[in-house]
Parts: C-alpha cells; sequence; structure tokens
DNA sequence: CTCGCAACCTACCGTTCGGTAAGTTGTCAA
DNA sequence: TTGACAACTTACCGAACGGTAGGTTGCGAG
C-alpha cells in the first residue's frame, strides 16, 4: 500500500471515527466510503482495533511535531506557550476531527487503554507542563500538579470550545454559532494572555 | 412502573451511557444490569432511544433545578455566577455520569438533535448567558455573543478537566490522578474569581 | 513467459443488535 | 369470583456486526 492510499484510508477513518465514534462507526461504513469492500480494509488493518489505533497513532505524531515547531520558533517559555496554545486553537479548527477523535478518547479511553497499553495522551499534557512550569513568573515551589492543573483548564476550554462547533451551529443556527465560536476566539486569546502574565 | 422503579431504571441506563455512550451500550447490557430482561426494559420505554431522550430529560431538569437553586440564593449576580459554578464543578464530582452524558451529546448531537428536536442545552446556556450580562462590571454594550463566549470558557474547562477523572487516573496512577483533579479545583476558583471581579 | 505477491473480491461464519408477537403471572378493584 | 391491567416472560425476526476462508486479478521482477 503506497504512503498516499494509506493516508487517504486513515483520513476518511478519523473523519468518520470523529462524527460517531469507534462504536458508531462500522468496517462496512469506512470501506464503502473508501468505494472498496469491508475485507480489503482488513487486509491493510488487521482489525477495527488495529485501523483505530493508527488513527490515534497519527494523531498523536501530529501533537508531537506541532510541539517541536512551537518549542523551535523561541526561547522565550512565555512564548512557547502562547504559541502551542494557538497552535491548538488553529489545530481544532483546521483538524477539527482530532480534537473531536481526543474528546471521544478521553470519554472511552479508561476502558481502551490499559489493554492497549498506550496512553498517548501522556506526552502531549507533560511537554505542556514543562512549557508552564518554565515560565519566568511560575512560582518555583509549586508542585508539579499546580502546573498541570494550569494548563489543563486553559486546554480544556479550547477543547470543550471547538468540539462545540456543529452543535452550536444547531442551537443558535449558522450565524449564531459562528458568531459566537468567533467570539470565544477572542475570549481564548484574553484568557492565555492573563495567564502567560500573571499565572499565579 | 412507580417512581422508585423508574428512577432505578434510569440511573443504571444514565450510568451505562456515560460510560460508553449510546452506540456502546446495548438494551440487553442494561437490562441485564437490572436483573430482568430486554423486552421488559422495552415494555416500558418504547425503543432504546426514548430511553435515552428520558435519561436526557432527566439531566435537563436537573440542570434547571440547580440554577433555580443557585438564582434564589443571592440577589447579587455576581455570587450568583459564582455559585452556579461552583455547583457545575459539584455536580462533576457528585454526578460525574451528568458530564460525561452531557460531553458524549456535544459530540453526537448535532446528529440526534435535530431529529428529536430537542436542544436541550439551550437553556442551560442561555440561563448562564443571562447570568453573566448581569453582572455590574460587564461592558454594557458587548454583544451577547461575547458573554456566551466568557461563560463557555469557563465551563469548559470545568467539563473537560472533570470529564478526564478516569482518565488521569490511567495516566499518572491513582494518587497521581487525584492530586491533579484537587489542583485543578483549586485553578478553577481561581479563574472564576478573576473573572467575576475582571471580566473584560 | 511466468512466477510471486499485494490488492481486492465473493461467500460465508457465528454473534449480537433493536424490536415484535404472543403469552403468563400477580395484583387489586368491582 | 372475575376481569382488567401492568409487569414481565419466552420465542422469535431480519439486519448488521467484526472477522475468516479462499479465490481472482493485475503488475513488476527474474
Amino acid at each position: 500500500m503506497s504512503e498516499d492510499t494509506k493516508r487517504e484510508f486513515l483520513d476518511r477513518a478519523e473523519a468518520l471515527f470523529a462524527e460517531r465514534g469507534f462504536e458508531g462507526v462500522s468496517l462496512a461504513e469506512i470501506s464503502g466510503a473508501l468505494g472498496l469492500t469491508k475485507q480489503a480494509l482488513l487486509h491493510h488493518f488487521k482489525s477495527k482495533a488495529g485501523l483505530y489505533g493508527q488513527v490515534l497513532g497519527r494523531i498523536a505524531e501530529g501533537l508531537d511535531a506541532q510541539h517541536a515547531a512551537a518549542f523551535a520558533q523561541s526561547d522565550d517559555p512565555a512564548e512557547q506557550l502562547r504559541v502551542r496554545l494557538t497552535q491548538l486553537y488553529d489545530t481544532a479548527v483546521f483538524e477539527p476531527d482530532w480534537i473531536r477523535v481526543l474528546m471521544r478518547e478521553l470519554l472511552d479511553n479508561n476502558r481502551r487503554a490499559p489493554s492497549a497499553g498506550v496512553w498517548y495522551l501522556r506526552p502531549f499534557l507533560d511537554s505542556l507542563t514543562d512549557l508552564v512550569e518554565r515560565l519566568p513568573n511560575w512560582p518555583k515551589h509549586a508542585a508539579r500538579e499546580e502546573a498541570f492543573a494550569a494548563v489543563y483548564a486553559l486546554i480544556g476550554a479550547v477543547n470543550y470550545v471547538l468540539v462545540s462547533g456543529p452543535t452550536l451551529s444547531g442551537i443558535y443556527g449558522e450565524e449564531g454559532g459562528e458568531a459566537r465560536l468567533a467570539a470565544l476566539r477572542q475570549r481564548l486569546d484574553v484568557m492565555v494572555d492573563r495567564f502567560v502574565s500573571d499565572p499565579c
């Protein structure tokens, strides 16, 4: 299987898993969307779980790459954190499936991950926590949990907001939903700025 | 069916839907957990969707009741908002299934709600937005979307955090997970205080 | 020319799904 | 004593599920 083909397969699977979750999507549906049979899919990925695992793996790699890019962009931890959170917002806008899959995984993971042996979220969370601890005005005596809590509340707001896109449009109409997302974008900038200037 | 029995049925269904989502739970599983047959369940609730709908309805009622209680507790909008957000945090701690079901619904709702005709989240969000607009130091000229954005970012942080409980324990161990949740509770208090004193 | 292999197919498996049909049982009012 | 009704049962149904077995096809290397 060529890299292009594989990417195409994973793209489609990712979109469907994002929309309806692991249990909500059937192999027949994914393969149908790709214009081939269920058995062709199983030929390339041993099982449904295997396919899902590769989708997750690709997302984890993507987050890793983002972090590396943010880290390379500046030497200032405050700036790195700002860049990183902006990246996450943009990811949620331009790769909304990532966030939706991750959110579903957050809800389900305690069931699936122990058997899969993969806590793929951990590096992502740890690297963000590191960034907070390196802020110049972050208190030296603060426990690591506090840094974690600070960053988690921020990404929580981002993720929660962006998962909601379609639902907000449903509730408030296309226009009302988009106006709210735009307002949220501004609000998140304010929160990040406030936090970076005074993490307390 | 007595009220007690019905509550028991809905409690069990709610717990299972929270853990695995609508698609992830079968009627046989729910009825099995209640010690009766699948058909007995279908006798009381016409369909799986009907059962799920009643679970959602009960949660919506609960949120409504909370809001009324917060509103009755004080005349000061700032205090009302503080109480309301604290309520939401406590809800997430003492009724974690509510938040998990709601989060799943947020992910799925754009698919299910239009046909169900129920945007049950709307009154919840609108009442919170109203509270923000009534804050004494909230700018008069600000658009309604901005008030919405402010409150949404806050409940987003709360919800995201609390959905994660089990997963955090998985990643960081029982102790590490709980330490992080405790730190998050403090962090959320800080965020709420900051917002109420200067919503900007 | 042909061999091997990846890609993909049809056919099928056992299981589980949500839901229907047609009773049986227990209770309680008339 | 009877009759109505709610609660719950067994026995099914067709459809869809994930997955297996065993081809068929097409193409590139030898």
